[in-house]
DNA sequence: CTAATTTGACCAGT
DNA sequence: ACTGGTCAAATTAG
């Protein structure tokens, strides 16, 4: 074949979307585009760009201390070194010896369910525990739900203490609540493969049934955000059946005392493994 | 063996 | 022309 690259990606088109979330500051944060519309057309069409041009693409950004945590599986698929990225990445860790400015997921899902959800890393801060930019780009239209995670809540080392405590709690009971002592920039990785933060928690992952027709998302549970999806925004913690979290993305950022984040998120992206393994 | 990750190249957008 | 974003082949890990 003389065709090297057939592209097929996402062709259509938004209004108008920009990053009006926790920009440049980590007071919150959404995972849904604030003002998004999802339910569009599937990708059909250009293969490269064309309708969908990069402006016109939904995305919103999300600053979080815990970008591979976002409760849906995503697959690396790429990385680049952007040139305004001043921060490589983990604390000032290179992968491979790289040095990358961006790392480029996308959802898992994408083959088989045309989710053509994606989002890209970018390190905000060279800080012990480094603050990522992360980019998402398109909802996720994959179905699936998000995976279910306890609320983190990582407090700043104690007056003498160098390590960074990380408390997991459970909304709902989950049994799953660890403390991690992170040390400097030590962070523990799971497998050799995956150069990312790896934390293992004893949480217990639920199983969560495909009930969620598309995956919901809010900013808070005080502020009740619009998202033109369907359903209401998250509904209270997990008291019954524990469907979802009331604030599966929102992440508050306290530096008065601490860093309290519910961002959750199951696994690292390292495979497509749901929570069934657990 | 299968699947995910890595890395360089290519293409599109700005 | 430059930068960013995506793809695809190769490699590595599980």
């Amino acid at each position: 074949m003389a065709s090297p690259r057939m592209k097929t990606e996402q062709s259509f088109e938004f209004g108008e979307l920009s990053a009006q979330d926790a920009m440049g500051s980590a007071s919150e944060s959404s995972y849904g585009p604030p003002g998004a519309v999802f339910g569009v057309s599937p990708p059909e069409s250009s293969p490269r760009g064309r309708n969908n041009r990069r402006r016109d693409r939904p995305s919103w950004v999300k600053v979080t201390y815990t970008p591979y945590f976002d409760g849906h599986l995503w697959r690396k698929y790429g990385q680049k070194k952007i040139k305004d990225a001043e921060y490589p990445r983990d604390n000032g860790q290179t992968l491979n010896g790289l040095d990358l400015g961006g790392l480029y997921f996308r959802c898992s899902y994408r083959g088989d369910r045309q989710c053509m959800a994606s989002k890209l890393l970018q390190q905000k801060n060279g800080d012990d525990p480094p603050l990522y930019e992360v980019t998402y780009t398109y909802e996720h239209t994959c179905g699936a739900p998000p995976i279910p995670f306890p609320d983190i809540v990582a407090e700043p080392p104690a007056a003498s203490a160098e390590g960074l405590v990380l408390r997991f709690d459970s909304p709902g009971g989950h049994g799953g609540d660890a403390q991690i002592m992170q040390q400097q920039g030590q962070y523990q990785q799971s497998t050799s493969r995956s150069p990312f933060m790896m934390l293992s928690f004893g949480s217990s992952c639920q199983t969560h049934d495909q009930q969620q027709p598309a995956f919901q998302s809010d900013l808070e549970p005080g502020s009740s955000s619009s998202i033109p999806n369907e359903g209401p925004p998250a509904p209270p913690p997990a008291n019954g059946d524990g469907d979802m979290f009331p604030t599966w993305d929102s992440f508050t950022y306290d530096f008065d005392s601490h860093v309290h984040f519910g961002d959750h998120t199951r696994l690292p992206y390292n495979s497509n493994y749901g929570c069934d393994d657990f």
